[in-house]
RNA sequence: GCCGGGGUGCCCGAGCCUGGCCAAAGGGGGCGGGCUUAAGACCCGCUGGCGUAGGCCUGCGUGGGUUCAAAUCCCACCCCCGGCACCA
């Protein structure tokens, strides 16, 4: 095995030299052939291209040389992603790791290697610390830096000497993209390298700014308040891309509700305002030290995490010094919607970290706070002061007699407020059901303590509502009058940085948003979608969402590497907004720079020449100095490869960038420009197992390549599953790939010397074969234009391969040589085979093209033609018709227990079963049922043959597609058929065979049915 | 609750769009045999039940339906997974 991947490999290190020296990959405008734009999402180059990422391209490869031996002229271009957040906190936390080894005194080779060996199969964290805890170095906070540094060094094998070099952004992109440009080229990509830039170029940059500019012109930037997620150590807005684990910050807005105590305000936040009429009482953590906060002119009462939360929501936010929660528990806050006086109470479910940690308490609605209440009870300090309190249900839900939360605990059986996951359901089960059901109450009005008009206005505005309506409409009302405010939260929190910060909700006064909530753009990006192809389609609904869902979204950030905002430089454009439309850029940039043109050149103008064909070359040449012919060129080339005609990425980047994509195109290209197609792949797993930094499970392109080859690799992660779905990678597949893959080779070197004329005819054995070979190419061509590269791989690699061998096998049990059909049959399909190969395992393809003695480059080569004119059903038939007569010995001799036969006897039909069943075949196919064959077919047949034309119907409708085909295209002889393989069926079943026509005996054969003797 | 995916034999997993070669591909595991001093690798056979003649029965989440014929099409339901909504 060792021995064929090293071949393998060293094939692969040929052909790329030999592909790179004819410039194979290179694509130029050719206007004599249809051309097809191909693009992939490019990587950031914060590490080494992995396993996951082959995926992507490797069917993106795949498809575009299926696409180039189409007859298309492909573009597959790549480029670099240096923009923002990932790539600067990889150098950060690379930096920190270094400084830590430093301060705890490690040495770099050392360290690594004991943690690799402390990891065991755990996590390489639980390594780090195994490490620490031995040499009493403990740090917790170096654990995260080191994490990254072991990755690197034993995981991507990178050395540490480079990893020192590369603490800054720039060098580490450059670091890694060198890396993993190498390692797309290891894997034989089709990429035009000629076409490369990353993100920083200066010309990118230009054509950024014109982009950013477009969109300001069109009015989708804006300028505005808006909570977004924060950093606030480096003091910039985080996204996806920006968070540990790629998690995107969701926002929740709580409402605030101020509860007065004196000349303080307990600001109770809540997801369900209108039950604060059903208030009784506050909450607050007994444990808790509060920190009091001036807000508006207003004392409000925060826990400290809130405290240093609303400072980046606020402004003029003072502190005022801390209060314990002791000292307020006991006394009376006023509820603002009801005007009464509540007591305030103490609850230990109070988390602090969460919203303001001041919590309004409403028994009737919220499972914890009844509870909480019923466990106060107990408490002698409290007793009184809770068995005054009445239960006030301000929600009626239809059927439900007894307010939901009192209802639900009982049922649920909930003791104390210590069964957390307990009550945590039960309040999933009372919030939807209300949400959903539930109405306001009308005598919730009733009991408030303010005068006959606010009752009045209250009541007009309330009662009777649906709850999603009320809690609006309270929150409101609330505000109106200064009780009501606005708390935000990160909901799916804690959510960390790639800095490793807790990420904060910081409202921005004059951040920089791309506003996709428009409605105009989002009607654009709708019709931009509904023309276009989304594979798998089921995706689309996804698309449809995305398109919905999205509203402002910052564009820049404070930090990283990327594009200045052209009007306002302290900013710098984010890596998800200016990856949006940057295909256009691979279709002019090499044109340019191999023009000598600069980037202080490319202003807005001369982009909109070559873009949007606006202007006037001549002027634009005098104006900017570039050659009119450069501009030319450059326009002709964005306008013959434009627009992207597949776009291919992970289906995880639906929800951002590939809608991105779409609104982009729609915002600033006419509609003939915009996207015809997006692919959507799934993920790779490994042995089942995600892969995951922590366990250290990611294996690099490079190392996999090494391991296994290219063609190895790219066939695995090809067939291991269909594109939508998830991909598993597994030894057990590896293995299966790489045998089948020499056996392959084992029949190109059987087949190479193969060189005969094209016999008269062919026994029914070869036409089989030729037959089933033509169905496989058809089906292959039919897989790959649908993109179902599992199914084409699968015909490919498994299933021509398995009947070639069994064709061989046939071959020698009928005491065939290779004759000059068996020659001609196997030469004709292996040289078609192996094209078909090409787009899968390139290397490997082209290898055994000229095995075969071909001495052109493969990928030059059309696309076989499925010749129907070699498909054969009668032969099929006659295939599947002797193995089936086999089966039916091998039945016989099972179920009578004979070992050893003496002697089959085998009597075929007469010719008018033929007949019959001919008969029955046409009244199929031409929808007519028993009722109808069997009138007409008792006057040709007679009446005595009634039965048998039932049966023989009956067995015509199980018949397969081929077989019927075969019986109208004249049926087969099945005398002469059986024959033809008498000495394969001999060796089958282990006795001679005899073969006669119907002689009278007890079994009567009937057609596509033979009698069987067994002595 | 909404949207999407899924439920297949001991296990994994294809098939379903386009109904019939489907007792259901391909693996894995198990059993038996070959090769070998032996193990491993490799190769062959068996692996739902019954059956002394190629047959019958049961079967692809559950229950109905359409059809000459359903794993495949339609309806309803149950369960699992992902996303969204919703939820102190």
């Amino acid at each position: 095995m060792n021995d064929f991947i090293e071949y393998l490999k060293q094939i692969s290190e040929k052909w790329r030299k030999e592909w790179e020296r004819a410039k194979l990959h290179e694509a130029d405008v050719d206007e004599s052939k249809p051309k097809f734009f191909i693009t992939a999402a490019f990587p950031y180059p914060n590490s080494p291209a992995h396993l996951g990422h082959s995926r992507t391209y490797s069917i993106t490869d795949a498809y575009a040389r299926y696409k180039r031996m189409s007859g298309y002229n492909v573009l597959f271009p790549m480029g670099f992603h240096y923009t923002g957040t990932p790539v600067i906190a990889m150098t950060e936390r690379l930096k920190q790791a270094f400084e830590c080894l430093k301060k705890l005194g490690f040495e770099d080779k050392d360290f690594v290697e004991k943690v690799w060996q402390a990891k065991g199969s755990s996590t390489i964290k639980d390594g780090i610390r195994r490490v620490m805890e031995a040499e009493g170095k403990v740090d917790e906070e170096c654990v995260e830096p080191l994490e990254l540094l072991v990755l690197f060094a034993k995981v991507f094998e990178l050395p540490i000497e480079d990893l020192r070099k590369i603490t800054d952004p720039l060098a580490m992109a450059n670091y890694f993209s060198s890396i993993t440009e190498e390692s797309m080229k290891q894997m034989g990509y089709m990429i035009d390298w000629r076409r490369k830039f990353t993100t920083v170029d200066p010309d990118f940059q230009k054509f950024i700014t014109w982009q950013f500019l477009k969109l300001k012109e069109l009015g989708y930037i804006e300028r505005g308040t808006h909570p977004v997620a924060w950093d606030p150590v480096y003091n910039t807005p985080v996204s996806q891309h920006d968070t540990k684990g790629d998690v995107e910050p969701e926002i929740e807005d709580y409402d605030v509700i101020l509860f007065k105590v004196g000349d303080l305000y307990l600001p109770a936040a809540t997801l369900r305002a209108e039950t604060v009429f059903g208030a009784t009482n506050v909450w607050l953590n007994p444990d808790v030290e509060y920190e009091i906060v001036e807000v508006n002119g207003k004392k409000w009462v925060l826990s400290p995490k809130a405290a240093y939360k609303i400072k980046y929501q606020k402004d003029d936010v003072k502190s005022l010094g801390k209060i314990s929660a002791k000292e307020l528990i006991g006394k009376m806050a006023l509820n603002p919607a009801t005007g009464k006086e509540i007591p305030i109470l103490p609850a230990k479910f109070v988390d602090p970290n969460v919203a303001t940690g001041v919590v309004m308490s409403v028994p009737a609605h919220a499972p914890f706070d009844y509870v909480a209440l019923m466990d106060l009870k107990q408490d002698p300090q409290f007793k009184d002061l809770v068995e005054r309190i009445e239960i006030i249900p301000v929600i009626e839900v239809p059927g439900l007699e007894e307010p939901a939360a009192i209802k639900v605990v009982k049922e649920m059986g909930i003791k104390s407020q210590e069964e957390k996951e307990k009550l945590e359901q039960a309040t999933k089960e009372v919030y939807s059901l209300e949400y959903r059901k539930g109405r306001m109450r009308e005598d919730v009005i009733e009991k408030i303590a303010y005068g006959k008009e606010t009752k009045a206005a209250l009541k007009v505005l309330l009662a009777k509502k649906p709850v999603p309506d009320a809690r609006e409409l309270t929150a409101e009302w609330l505000k109106a009058f200064d009780m009501g405010d606005v708390f935000y939260e990160i909901k799916n929190g804690p959510v960390y940085s790639r800095f490793g910060n807790e990420v904060v909700v910081k409202v921005l006064k004059d951040q920089w948003f791309i506003n996709y909530g428009d409605p105009e753009w989002k009607r654009l990006a709708r019709k931009a979608l509904a023309q276009m192809k989304i594979i798998p389609e089921r995706f689309r609904k996804s698309f449809e969402d995305t398109i919905e869902w999205l509203q402002r979204r910052a564009c820049a950030r404070t930090r990283g590497l990327g594009t200045p905002l052209p009007w306002d430089k302290r900013w710098v454009i984010e890596s998800l907004s200016d990856s949006t439309i940057y295909m256009a850029f691979y279709t002019v940039d090499h044109i340019l720079r191999s023009n000598n043109v600069k980037a202080e050149q490319l202003e807005p103008e001369v982009w909109d020449y070559i873009l949007l064909g606006k202007g006037d070359a001549k002027a634009l040449s005098e104006k900017y100095g570039i050659p009119e012919n450069v501009l030319k060129e450059a326009r002709r080339s964005f306008d013959y490869w434009y627009p992207v005609d597949s776009r291919h990425s992970g289906m995880d980047l639906i929800r951002n960038h590939l809608t991105f994509f779409i609104f982009n195109h729609a915002a600033i290209f006419p509609e003939d420009k915009w996207p015809r197609q997006i692919v959507v792949n799934g993920f790779v797993t490994l042995e089942g197992k995600k892969m995951s930094k922590s366990l250290g499970n990611i294996i690099p392109i490079t190392i996999a390549v090494k391991k296994y080859s290219p063609d190895v690799v790219r066939l695995t992660v090809l067939y291991s599953a269909e594109i939508g779905s998830n991909a598993d990678v597994s030894t057990e597949i590896i293995e299966r790939v790489i045998n089948n893959l020499r056996s392959v080779k084992e029949l190109v070197e059987m087949v190479k010397g193969f060189d005969v004329e094209k016999p008269e005819s062919l026994p029914t054995l070869d036409a089989w074969l030729l037959s089933s070979f033509v169905r496989d190419v058809e089906e292959v061509t039919k897989a790959m234009d649908e993109l179902k590269i599992r199914e084409a791989t699968n015909i490919l690699y498994f299933v021509t391969l398995n009947r070639i061998r069994e064709y061989l096998e046939t071959l020698k049990a009928s005491g065939r040589e290779l004759d000059q059909s068996a020659k001609w049959v196997l030469r004709y399909i292996v040289e078609r085979w192996v094209k078909m190969m090409m787009p899968f395992t390139p290397f490997f393809a082209e290898e055994m093209w000229h095995l075969l003695g071909k001495e052109t480059f493969l990928i030059n080569e059309p696309w076989p033609i499925a010749e129907k004119e070699l498909l054969d059903p009668i032969a099929e038939a006659s295939k599947r018709f002797v193995e089936r007569v086999i089966e039916d010995i091998m039945e016989i001799l099972k179920v009578a227990k004979i070992e050893k036969p003496k002697k089959v006897r085998i009597e075929v039909a007469p010719k008018e079963s033929y007949e019959m069943l001919k008969m029955a075949v046409e009244y199929i196919e031409q929808g007519k049922g028993m009722r109808e064959f069997m009138s007409e077919a008792v006057k040709t047949f007679g009446k005595s043959k009634a039965k048998e034309l039932r049966e023989t119907f009956q067995r015509a409708l199980g018949l397969d597609e081929v077989t019927r085909q075969a019986i109208l295209k004249g049926g087969l002889d099945e005398k002469k058929v059986l024959e033809e393989f008498k000495k394969y069926i001999e060796e089958k079943v282990g006795a001679p065979v005899e073969i006669s026509e119907y002689s009278g005996g007890k079994k009567k054969p009937s057609a596509m049915k033979v009698a069987i003797y067994v002595e």
